[in-house]
DNA sequence: AAACGTTCCCGAGGCGGCGT
DNA sequence: ACGCCGCCTCGGGAACGTTT
């Protein structure tokens, strides 16, 4: 089959502006229209952000059909800064921080059936002492108000990151494997989700297939398999992601702590409660 | 100020050696 | 012979520097 006869070349070339690391990261089909959410046709980054969340658009269907397409992954913008309009400050200074550009990495995020990318919208830096924070640190996180720190949908790790409502289920009710149990539940939802999209691309394969016979003779297309199911982490490192979580939370609560320990300082030492 | 490119450091994983 | 521990290497992420 030959490729696509090209566009007029006056089309936007959209891939390029994503950064080098997006690609690593991002599967191929989904780098355009990634693109197009984030950027401007001349390349500026938009800077209007009104949601979190983007979708793969379902139109057009490509033709013919591509396994890619059928294997796309929903997108979360994080951009405090741009999209609330919170100022933070910086961590060592204390002084305003400005957005400077696109956070240049992107996180795979696994959630209960499927997995997303985690983009940052922002990449915070401070103007005086050039400080770059990462916009999902804990010294950002810590600077919003409760309302917009949960809407922050996963718990990071060094090399992937789970979504909250898999860490609530990881929190153990019942002793046990629970870890162990609750990764193959979970690779059990994500391969019947994996299943479901190769049907969906073998039917339209199908389809196509029945198009053409109907006008070409011979000519029948070589369609490439479908993309191969993506095992997910090891029982191991479910139970990192909520030690993770719980490891937070103890900061949170170090903070809570060490609040209180100040409040009792004080009232130590003017013998009063203020 | 915003965005991009690069470097450095840290953490994880793998392999090899030693001890039981 | 098997298991555990330690060291080394590689990759990813954060920080830094530069350019427009």
């Amino acid at each position: 089959m030959q490729p696509t006869p090209s566009l007029p070349q006056a089309v936007t070339d959209w891939e390029s502006f994503l950064p080098s690391q997006f690609k690593r990261v991002l599967q191929p089909a989904d780098w355009v229209w990634i693109a197009k959410c984030l950027y401007e046709p001349t390349g500026q980054l938009r800077q209007q952000i009104q949601t979190n969340w983007f979708y793969p658009p379902m139109q057009p269907k490509p033709s013919p059909p591509e396994p890619g397409w059928y294997f796309r992954q929903r997108m979360f913008l994080w951009a405090p800064m741009r999209m609330w309009g919170i100022p933070l400050k910086c961590p060592q200074c204390g002084r305003k921080m400005h957005h400077s550009g696109i956070y240049p990495k992107v996180r795979e995020v696994i959630d209960m059936d499927s997995r997303y990318y985690l983009v940052g919208g922002d990449y915070p830096r401070c103007s005086a002492c050039k400080l770059p924070v990462c916009p999902w640190s804990q010294d950002v996180l810590s600077q919003l108000d409760v309302a917009h720190r949960t809407l922050f949908p996963a718990v990071l790790t060094t090399q992937l990151a789970l979504d909250r409502k898999c860490v609530t289920f990881l929190r153990p009710r019942t002793s046990g494997n629970s870890s162990s149990y609750f990764q193959s539940a979970v690779e059990e939802v994500h391969s019947e989700e994996w299943a479901r999209r190769t049907i969906q691309y073998l039917s339209d394969c199908e389809h196509h297939l029945r198009k053409v016979a109907l006008v070409q003779s011979a000519a029948t297309p070589a369609f490439s398999a479908p993309a191969p199911f993506k095992p997910l982490p090891l029982a191991q490192w479910f139970e990192t992601v909520h030690s993770n979580d719980i490891l937070s939370h103890l900061d949170e609560m170090k903070g809570v702590i060490t609040s209180t320990y100040g409040r009792i300082l004080k009232m130590d030492s003017t013998k009063k409660v203020q």
